[in-house]
DNA sequence: CGCAAACGTTGAAACGATTCATTAATACGA
DNA sequence: TCGTATTAATGAATCGTTTCAACGTTTGCG
């Protein structure tokens, strides 16, 4: 059986379509002896409005697409939280796109959300696809950039320094009086290790005396992290750093493992460690972990919030929202 | 200026709306050379077919809604991904909703997606909310319960036998001789804490001489863990568990944080130890972590597949998927 | 009492696609 | 050459809302 329609309701109470409409969507309009009539027929009938011929009507949906690289990562999972939590207080869903680093997947996402008409696309793009970007906007649907350097005047976009995380992680260090500082840093196809890389090497010859030296992970991941640890432990006591910046936590966490199970490198005694992103798990880690703090959920928000901007005024410019991390110190830095 | 409809684009290539439809749908009912010019004139003014439309008119959406207690937990964003993935697989976008473990903000989920027509509601649901569910199917859209016990007869449901899993761990931690069985909980309220107790104590109460305690948590937390860490340190070595098994993972990687930094009781020797729902911090905890592996990723595909089976067939009874938790054996029950 | 304003209700048009009965054009066989 | 298939293309109807000009009724005021 099909679900009741406006038309039925109004058969139903002896009404026009029109005066349903009115019901539902201006309440004041009709009289009180008329509105409860019709709204006695909907709760008899069980109607739901059809939101799909709504957004026809109106040429506009109440959904927001978000495309992210990995809803694995609890970076995401929380961005994406937060963003859904913003719709929800002006009443609109997010439709969820995981792209997992793959461009095909991400095209494949855009594709469908345009023709969802969703009201934007907020996106954490894998590659350099501006140009299918620039369309979108082109035919009408905002665009947001998200975790991802400047859109120019093109795209709003909100972001977060990675070069100043990565200056104040390094500075940190070096001001507990640590000089020999090592970055464990992740695949360098990723903008974030580049940048964080950038603020530790400006931090660093910024005093005199003190070196960096770059300890190359093949992964963002606890177990590379591991790897990194095995290999300090094997070096003689005067090639090793005192101070380590890893380029995220999970790097981090995992330095700190091989450390504390081989009890050969105390933490911070021996070597002073920072991580970046401050997960959940850097705060209760065996040591806990001095890390850079990256303000997701207020990325999440203001994603959404820039986009508010962009359709309540589509003639406004596209803004760009840069973030300043924030140093979280723990005991791994702070004996 | 507004985006090309079909008509602009008919009027473009100087042919019927009904003709683009066949173009865009049934490709061989057309000429060649008709399809290519209007293919022309589709490239030409950037039509992107409105999907909106297109659902108002076929009377059924390409999106799934899913509801999850939260996102944030590794978990539901496991699931929530591969139901993404299986969903994208036959053309469909998952729609996200958070409740947060809050019943309200579930309500509005609820009505969000059957205003928007959603082909079905994947939900993980807070409170007892059969009847509003119950209406839902009514009123034709489908409902499929994820890791909640049996929909009886009205809904499909997928959930992973916890009681089993309770049962595992503990048969597990007898079969290593360990005979003083604590069992760390979280808030019985959730059912997974209940029917893993359970299971624990079924277990022990096959073997002679055992004993069963139950540490109440009360959250399911690392911070949780480590407090019940921290008060088994205090104790005496005679009222110590020799096996310990924790309602998460969570609790389980606080434990062992505790113990680990205080280093009075060694794992596995000392305290055998293993956890639940086998997150990827398990595997690279400081001491590898013994786990009760949940089929994340199957829950979520076996989801969109039973919706899929319900969308097929209406009249098809609802059936109910019920996954066997497997044991993971680590270095925490292995010295 | 008469007129204007205010109020409530109506019903058709529109949104952009799909569907399908109908018509037009072409090909084929006798 | 004619009639019949076959193939293409047409365009109106439809999906379920919202919008809005038009209309009828009531109210208020002089």
């Amino acid at each position: 059986m099909r679900p009741a329609s406006i038309k039925d309701v109004a058969s139903h109470a002896g009404v026009a379509v029109g005066t349903v409409s009115n019901v539902l969507n201006y309440p004041d309009r009709v009289a009180d002896k008329t509105r409860s009539r019709v709204l006695d027929s909907i709760a008899e009938l069980g109607f739901v409005r059809n939101d799909v011929a709504r957004q026809l009507r109106a040429g506009q949906s109440r959904t927001i697409g978000l495309i992210v690289l990995d809803i694995g990562n609890p970076f995401f999972s929380s961005l994406a939280r937060a963003a859904e939590d913003a719709a929800a207080d002006s009443g609109n869903a997010v439709v969820l796109g995981n792209s997992g680093h793959d461009a095909t997947r991400e095209l494949h996402y855009i594709d469908l959300f345009e023709e969802q008409r969703v009201q934007g696309v907020l996106i954490s793009p894998v590659a350099d696809i501006t140009e299918r970007l620039r369309a979108l906007t082109q035919r009408g649907t905002k665009v947001i950039l998200v975790d991802s350097p400047a859109g120019g005047d093109t795209f709003s976009s909100v972001s977060v320094d990675d070069v100043s995380g990565g200056y104040l992680a390094t500075k940190h260090l070096l001001g507990l009086g640590r000089r020999r500082i090592a970055f464990v840093a992740g695949p360098q196809r990723f903008h974030q290790v580049r940048d964080r890389l950038a603020g530790a090497t400006r931090a660093v010859e910024e005093v005199a005396g003190a070196t960096l030296e770059v300890l190359q992970a093949d992964d963002l991941t606890v177990l590379a992290g591991r790897g990194i640890g095995d290999g300090l432990v094997g070096r003689d006591r005067g090639s090793l750093p005192d101070g380590l910046f890893c380029a995220n936590d999970l790097l981090a966490l995992g330095v700190m493992q091989s450390l504390t199970m081989l009890r050969t490198l105390r933490i911070p005694e021996d070597v002073a460690l920072v991580g970046y992103d401050d997960i959940d798990f850097a705060a209760s880690a065996v040591v806990p972990l001095t890390s850079i703090r990256q303000p997701t959920a207020l990325i999440g928000r203001t994603a959404v919030e820039l986009l508010t901007e962009q359709l309540s005024d589509p003639a406004a410019r596209p803004r760009s929202v840069v973030f300043k991390p924030e140093l979280v110190v723990r005991a791994s830095t702070n004996g």
